[in-house]
DNA sequence: CGGCAGATACGCT
DNA sequence: GCGTATCTGCCGT
């Protein structure tokens, strides 16, 4: 990926992706999905997978940035992550929520059926209907099938920041972004 | 619509 | 064993 943008440390990122593209090509189809919710994860933070150290699980989120890291948990569901910071740190921003812009239908059909916000308002519900599991673990996020387009930064004043959602630790650090207003912006 | 229990497998203690 | 960066269905309001 394009050098520095994913080299910064999570907290920058994380704010920073907000209005960036997916863009997923799955059975002969197109989905473009816009990140409309993140939170920031770091070697230092209590609450993330990086924090006991470089493990055969972690891995990936020690690489170089601009690679997807893609976790299993609670026994079914799937969740993604972007890694940035440089190689060797233990960073990454959770994808929570995006917004679909093409291929709706197609997201609609992988979880089952359910459309509208009901799709995508999730970091496990997004995994499904992206058809993202554990193969896709390492993917470098300038390739097909799945690639990352960055956007420009949005406005401050578009972007909500607060605490993060179902950890136990560091309940306090305020890591999770949301564009202001979104309506695919995952339920609290 | 809000709260809660249950599902279910894996990494780490 | 235990806890988990979650979701769904079922219940009551």
């Amino acid at each position: 990926m394009a050098g520095t943008l994913l080299d910064r440390p999570a907290a920058e990122v994380a704010p920073r992706l907000l209005g960036s593209l997916l863009v997923r090509e799955l059975g002969g189809r197109k989905i473009i999905c816009r990140i409309v919710e993140t939170e920031a994860y770091s070697q230092t933070d209590a609450a993330s997978h990086s924090y006991r150290g470089r493990t055969p699980r972690t891995d990936v989120m020690f690489g170089p940035g601009g690679h997807l890291y893609v976790y299993f948990t609670y026994g079914m569901h799937y969740c993604m992550n972007i890694v940035c910071g440089l190689e060797g740190v233990g960073a990454a921003v959770l994808i929570r929520a995006v917004e679909p812009l093409e291929g709706e239908d197609v997201l609609a059909a992988n979880r089952g059926g359910k459309h509208g916000t009901e799709a995508t308002n999730g970091p496990a519900k997004l995994c499904q209907a992206l058809a993202i599991d554990k193969a896709m673990n390492g993917h470098n996020l300038t390739q097909t099938p799945l690639r990352l387009e960055l956007k420009p930064p949005l406005q401050a004043d578009k972007i909500v920041q607060t605490t993060r959602i179902g950890i136990t630790r560091a309940r306090d650090v305020p890591w999770r972004f949301y564009i202001h207003g979104n309506p695919y912006v995952s339920k609290h």
